[in-house]
DNA sequence: AAATAAGTGTTGCTAAAGCAACACAGGAGC
DNA sequence: GCTCCTGTGTTGCTTTAGCAACACTTATTT
């Protein structure tokens, strides 16, 4: 809850569950079956509520899958952190595993063949670091280089992530050795940015 | 749901749910603290429900109590038995196994040093077991004596078991092989009815 | 004894979820 | 072509759950 953009006040127990039924049934269908396939009655039929009340929640599927990320996600990264609201090296060394082995669970508990959906996965986690780096940097005295920095670094973090994933080679590096390459690129290009940041 | 009286209609989600959030709860507490010591309040904080909703669902815990033995006791019967719904030598000593088997749960799962809850307990399962003795029999073409059959046989089942449950021998029989004899027992005073009853 | 606190049961009103029905958009199959 | 079928969003209305407040009973404390 660290992350949290409007500190959300105290939320109708009801709406907490629906949202946890309807996430815990997209991620047990995800696993069976490709989300192409999924359909919104299957959801619904999963997470014993009525179809109407899905709608109530989430425009559509896609905007479910993306929703679902972006919880995996934080859940992920605050799992690896003490206080992800600031910058600090270990911070970003987190993020930087963070996503490593995101991508790789996305690979292991989803079924997917699907070049939709790898595309709104894909978007989805970028925009997700993207949204932390900012908030890092601080969007308060963003400049143009600023933007600049974050966007290149969520960029370079999410492809090199990738790579590393898709690297099949026996012998490869564990994810936290990895990062540790990553780190000083990343850390550079944010390095104008940190000397300027308020203490 | 072989035992139902009424066969339920298709109930209602929310309520499914509320039910089982109360149930859920309430199982714990039992294994925490003694009955005695739980309040409404405790309930409905850990079911996460706001405690009107638990008085539209149950007069007071006592209730909330009955209701729960009788689901766990038929959960349990149901799981031994392929069709409950009628008399059979093998139905009735599942049932004797089953008012064996819960005592001894009871025992383990609760947090019990309380008379009133130990009562409570009491009376409910020998309705339970009455119950399915009246439905067995039919209470359709019910006379005196059939009452008294029934009557006996449920209080029969419930004291032996117990006696069975305090025995602190180790080398006490199997469940099963002390349900072996208590079923002629039964059996016998059953036996008028079962000439009697309808093929 | 008086006061504070904690739990109970109830009520009126609000908000969320359920449900049935609708119009609509593809496919699949004859 | 056509119908049949499945899935999608949407709507009006009903039921259930949430919530705050109330009066009341029991303990605990001071």
């Amino acid at each position: 809850m660290l992350l949290n953009e409007e500190t959300e006040t105290r939320i109708d127990p009801r709406v907490k569950r629906t949202q946890a039924l309807i996430q815990q049934a997209f991620k047990e269908l995800l696993a069976e079956k490709g989300f192409q396939s999924i359909t919104v009655q299957d959801i619904t039929q999963r997470a014993e509520i009525n179809r109407a009340t899905f709608y109530a929640h989430f425009p559509d599927k896609f905007a479910l899958l993306e929703s679902h990320i972006q919880q995996v996600f934080r859940a992920e990264l605050e799992s690896r952190t003490l206080h992800a609201c600031h910058y600090s090296e270990d911070n970003l060394r987190a993020l930087i595993v963070t996503v490593i082995e995101f991508i790789g669970q996305a690979n292991t508990h989803c079924k997917s063949i699907d070049s939709q959906f790898e595309l709104l996965v894909e978007r989805q986690v970028r925009k997700q670091i993207q949204e932390i780096l900012d908030l890092w940097i601080g969007k308060v005295g963003s400049d143009i280089e600023t933007q600049t920095a974050a966007t290149a670094s969520s960029w370079t973090i999410y492809g090199l992530a990738l790579q590393y994933n898709q690297d099949k080679n026996a012998g490869k590096p564990s994810a936290e050795a990895f990062a540790e390459q990553v780190l000083p690129l990343v850390r550079d290009n944010l390095h104008l940015q940190q000397e300027m940041r308020p203490a």
